[in-house]
DNA sequence: TGAAATGTTGGGGCG
DNA sequence: ACGCCCCAACATTTC
């Protein structure tokens, strides 16, 4: 059993058909470099993903099994311990980013005489089950959203899960006890040597039990304001699944199960409905990924081939990633980011627009730092997030809607509580003030210790439409 | 899952 | 009582 995105025991259709076909079972984990879901993410996905196995690892004890960890050429390890152990069969659940694909199609049939058997963890549905009429895959939400719904509302047996296999048969013990390709688990070198992500961690907790009980806690309270709740950074209004989600920790069946109960669709309310389409999103996005590989690091829309970008904006780069542009809530989700490996949603498209549109900077700059410092960078959902906030995604925000940070922060965090927790420098500052200190008078604005904006907002806002406008009239790819 | 510019409406002040 | 203007509030259009 070849665990990947899919670090749980329970809902887990590759490990329950191991355990059902076989009377020995070596769960495995391998660090591939060639990896582009586990190994080509950032620090501090890797972090999450040293715990979310050590997690793994003591569920599995706990049924009297055992995780190996191996490192190198997944199928060079996959055949190396065919031979040492004289396995018959190999299941694994699917990944979707374009590598994977072709690396997992590549093992398929050089290990067909073990007749591979690989299931969809991952999703609600497979990225080729929901197409439009014609074949093709989606690319406007609503109609993608309205079509899968229509698939679970007349089949609602397609989110049934499976429960924790109720015995993982471990290795005989002479059989466990040889396996030369193992390592243990601090051997994959997946936390830093400097020590900084133990703050980090403060703010989590990994694996499979710790998912399970965020959703419930969600569910019982946050799910019922969630339309509200959702867009206001200072409080918790997110269910903070999205790392769960990544690593697998939770199946969303299983979310979306315990969300609906016995209940169809078209019984949820408003809140529960947003917080659904929300799980769907995450579908569409893998979707995407899927049909439109490319996209992870080429605009959908190709009339943005030929967007002229700022020059030499190093130094702008920067300030964003350090939370330095003078901007308080574009500085404070940015190192809130830092700090804890998560951004909320609402900042992250604040943050996003002020990037791509004030510092007029490539998206992929942006996509490549979130997917260094999330804890739930994901190919999938954040191309597709960047695009959308780039105007050159699959069913994006228009170019030219620019967020203004200043306004934004006044209509989704109105006493500045989420900027003075992450942007000390403004703990003292008015109310009236928090979001535009620049606009207080010379001798307060000396006394912080806070830089005057990178760059002025109406005059860069204006810069991008122009820029864009320039574009807008070639043809579409 | 915008913001800014522009247009419309209607109440109230005022000559 | 009436017309005129101002302007806030809201709606629509444009980017």
């Amino acid at each position: 059993m070849w665990f990947r995105q899919d670090l749980r025991l329970s809902d887990n259709p590759a490990l329950t058909e191991a355990c059902r076909r076989c009377d020995q079972v070596l769960c495995l984990f391998i660090d591939d470099p060639q990896d582009q879901t586990i190994s080509q993410v950032g620090a501090a996905s890797r972090v999450w993903l040293h715990h979310s196995l050590a997690a793994l690892q003591i569920s599995l004890r706990n049924k009297g099994s055992e995780l190996y960890f191996a490192r190198g050429a997944s199928e060079e390890i996959l055949e190396k311990l065919i031979g040492q152990t004289g396995a018959q069969r190999v299941y694994w659940n699917r990944c979707y980013d374009p590598l994977t694909i072709d690396r997992d199609r590549r093992i398929k049939l050089a290990l067909r005489d073990y007749q591979p058997g690989t299931f969809n963890a991952l999703l609600l549905q497979e990225p080729w089950d929901n197409l439009k009429g014609d074949g093709t895959a989606y690319r406007v939400f609503t109609p993608y959203w309205r079509s899968a719904v229509a698939e679970f509302d007349k089949d609602p047996q397609l989110l049934d899960t499976l429960n924790t296999p109720r015995h993982i048969p471990p290795l005989t013990r002479s059989v466990g006890k040889k396996l030369q390709a193992c390592v243990a688990l601090n051997e994959l070198c997946l936390l830093p040597e400097f020590d900084w992500h133990r703050s980090m961690m403060t703010h989590w907790r990994c694996g499979e039990v710790a998912a399970r009980a965020q959703l419930e806690r969600f569910l019982k309270s946050r799910v019922n304001d969630y339309g509200r709740g959702r867009d206001l950074p200072g409080q918790e209004g997110t269910s903070q699944l999205s790392p769960h989600l990544h690593f697998g920790e939770i199946s969303p069946r299983h979310v979306m199960n315990r969300l609906l109960g016995s209940r169809r669709f078209d019984q949820l309310s408003d809140d529960e409905l947003i917080f659904a389409k929300e799980i769907v999103w995450r579908e569409f996005a893998y979707c995407l990924l899927y049909h439109f590989p490319h996209s992870i690091d080429e605009p959908l829309d190709t009339r943005f081939r030929k967007f002229r970008w700022a020059r030499d904006t190093d130094a702008h780069l920067r300030a964003w990633q350090r939370g330095q542009t003078g901007v308080p809530i574009v500085d404070a989700g940015m190192r809130e980011l830092y700090a804890t490996g998560w951004m909320h949603n609402r900042v992250r498209m604040i943050v996003a627009s002020y990037l791509i549109k004030n510092l007029l900077i490539p998206w992929q700059s942006g996509e490549r730092w979130f997917r260094d410092t999330l804890v739930d960078a994901d190919l999938a959902s954040n191309s597709m997030g960047w695009q959308w906030t780039a105007g050159s995604g699959a069913d994006a925000s228009p170019f030219f809607r620019v967020f203004n940070p200043v306004l934004q922060g006044d209509k989704f965090d109105r006493q500045g509580d989420y900027v003075k927790r992450w942007v000390p420098e403004l703990a003292g500052i008015a109310e009236r003030y928090v979001h535009k200190p620049w606009e207080l008078d010379a001798q307060s604005r000396d006394a912080l210790d806070y830089p005057s904006p990178l760059v002025d907002l109406k005059e860069t806002r204006l810069r991008a439409l122009k820029a864009f406008s320039d574009i807008k009239g070639t043809n579409r790819g």
